[in-house]
DNA sequence: GTTTTAGGTTGATGCAGGTTAAGAAATCCA
DNA sequence: TGGATTTCTTAACCTGCATCAACCTAAAAC
């Protein structure tokens, strides 16, 4: 169960036998039927989870009710709301399961805990973040200079099978598009071909 | 000199005179005149840099050779293009003086070090990350989901006197709009007002 | 002190994507 | 299986911001 969570772990750290299974005592394994909320705007974020298996979208629900989806988390990636869970802060978000999912979870008091037992761990999980603001900022850099068109391809390509798993809509609403404009997108694609 | 620079350190986790000094032994205090370049898109970014004095920005310059400013540092703010750094790629940026502008900075080898010597400084920094992080995420956001005239008036909060500083055309490009657009941004509020 | 030049404004026009609406297709579930 | 619901598509129209271009001002350069 731990095999590709400990791989993750290890990307940039060596971490022996023993330190990972402290780490896997503080972490819990869940799982979740599909449409559950883990986490609802105004509340704090207590988990930073591993998704072994499923699929979660993290969203913001505006004055109007719609929601507009920041992050599709799939299997061997990480879902929080850092800013919510490292403050300690109420989150602006919404994370809901979109399938069954199976998760390693962990909470605030454990991550502490974690990193008094093991401090290599902060390191990781300083990389972690690294990573996690790697990705971002090239999201945010392609959402200024591409247009819809090259960042649905995009999609395409970061998500492979994600087409297949979640509604278009809420694909659309996570390149910051109207379902609208992504149906047109795809229509002038086949057209192109 | 170190007042401001060991403060927001501090933030955070507590650190002792005797590690701060080991802190400041690592950095580098630099001053560059106006315009100087710190970065070249294609370089590896080499540096972690802490803001005395002075203004800086971070850009992206397109095919067209149109520059688009993704970051404005000032005072108490920190500066580095963070996957190039963290990762030792190449990067997409340009990082520039906009005034005479005094740096603590810090290479790759030396922040090694420095985590060798000081291991607590793993969490300082990545708690730094988080915050910057954080600080992403909501830009991001308000990208997303604010116009262009909300984003505007969010910058001057959280820039208070930049407007003065920087050009109005290099705002628009922070803003992702025109500096025509802006232009007329401005002229409707004045009208409202 | 006149001439460049950089920055800012204003107007006309165009286009990507939003909005609204309605029907078609797919999926869910009793 | 069949009706209900959810998702997708298409079309007509609208809007915010981009583009292009002319013009204005003020400061810098000669």
């Amino acid at each position: 169960m731990f095999q590709a969570f400990d791989k993750n772990l290890k990307l940039h750290v060596g971490l022996s036998q023993q330190e990972l299974e402290i780490v896997h005592q503080h972490f819990q394994h869940k799982t979740y039927p599909k449409k559950t909320l883990l986490l609802k705007a105004g509340q704090v974020c207590n988990f930073e989870a591993y998704l072994l298996k499923g699929c979660i979208k993290r969203y913001y629900i505006d004055q109007n009710g719609d929601e507009t989806i920041l992050q599709f988390a799939v299997e061997d990636w990480w879902v929080s709301d850092i800013a919510s869970f490292c403050q300690q802060l109420p989150s602006r978000f919404y994370v809901e399961t979109m399938e069954e999912t199976e998760l390693l979870q962990i909470n605030y008091q454990n991550k502490e805990l974690l990193f008094k037992e093991v401090p290599k761990l902060e390191r990781v999980f300083r990389l972690l973040v690294q990573r996690a603001y790697a990705v971002l900022e090239n999201r945010f850099f392609t959402g200024i200079t591409d247009p819809a068109e090259d960042r649905y391809l995009e999609f395409i390509k970061k998500y492979p099978g994600l087409l297949q798993r979640v509604p278009q809509y809420q694909i659309a609403s996570y390149l910051g598009i109207t379902p609208e404009a992504l149906s047109r997108i795809k229509a002038t694609l086949s057209r192109k071909k």
